[in-house]
DNA sequence: GATGCATGGTGACCACACAC
DNA sequence: GTGTGTGGTCACCATGCATC
């Protein structure tokens, strides 16, 4: 069924949204101030134009029908981009002092922090940025609440409400103590990188890193001994390297 | 400016589910 | 059974718009 949008009512687009999100008349009422009688005419108005229940009374709540779930992302998506693009128009970066919350695990904070906030100053001197300690899945369920408004991190997977893009790609190294047996003029194989007893630093929230993934994919598994939960400093000399990718993603 | 119509708001009321 | 919260419906009112 195709709508003409000449008739159509975006606010009915923005009561749909927020009933998803309140799962009740009155409370999306509520939270777009207007009464409930109004609200229930409203959620009428959706019903007809999209021939669907969408919503029905279980229980104490209002649950979504699968029509309405169907509908859920792309309605939600497109008022996102509706409310940037009013946004943007108003924006100005001299002129903000929003304060930005950016979740970053420890690694990307030491690389990227000091060069973004001496930009900043120059571009945007009144933002401030919040940075918040985020590991493993819990990174895209920040992003999905809205609780940060951007993450640097390595992503495999985003949700299609989260909009990702790769920053760089670098490389890992192995580091050992100089007096290590394998440190030597010959090339360190695979085999004697597996033996050997490793120290690895696991971030907060992660249960493997990109490491152990590439070697599980290789239906190999490293010699791990000790798992501290903060870096240690110690001399370094690269033996080995995996190539990494560091990404940023964003709520679309 | 007057009129008619469509739209969307409110208040009042009723029905239902749930907790006590 | 009663009180509370919530959704649906109805009557009525205000507003905007097209037409004359």
């Amino acid at each position: 069924m195709k709508h003409n949008l000449n008739k159509f009512d975006l606010n009915l687009l923005v009561a749909f949204d927020t009933l998803m999100t309140e799962r009740g008349v009155t409370r999306a009422g509520r939270a777009l101030g207007i009464t409930q009688a109004a609200m229930s005419n409203t959620l009428r108005r959706l019903r007809e134009l999209f021939d669907d229940p969408l919503f029905v009374k279980t229980g104490a709540r209002m649950e979504p029908t699968p029509r309405a779930l169907e509908l859920a992302d792309p309605v939600s998506q497109a008022l996102r981009e509706i409310r940037k693009a009013l946004d943007q128009e108003r924006f100005d970066p001299m002129q903000s002092a929003r304060t930005y919350r950016i979740g970053m695990i420890d690694y990307a904070s030491a690389m990227l922090l000091p060069q973004l906030v001496k930009h900043l100053r120059t571009v945007s001197p009144d933002v401030t940025i919040e940075v918040v300690d985020v590991g493993g899945e819990e990174e895209v369920l920040h992003l999905e609440r809205g609780e940060v408004d951007l993450v640097l991190s390595r992503f495999q997977w985003v949700p299609p409400k989260v909009s990702l893009q790769r920053l760089f790609s670098m490389n890992y190294v192995a580091i050992f103590c100089p007096n290590h047996p394998l440190v030597g003029d010959g090339p360190l194989t695979l085999d004697a990188f597996l033996e050997a007893r490793h120290i690895h630093y696991y971030p907060r929230g992660m249960d493997k890193t990109v490491v152990d993934e590439a070697l599980e994919e290789m239906g190999k598994k490293r010699n791990i001994i000790v798992s501290p939960n903060q870096y240690c400093t110690i001399e370094v000399r690269p033996r080995i390297m995996i190539e990494h990718h560091l990404t940023y993603a964003f709520s679309k």
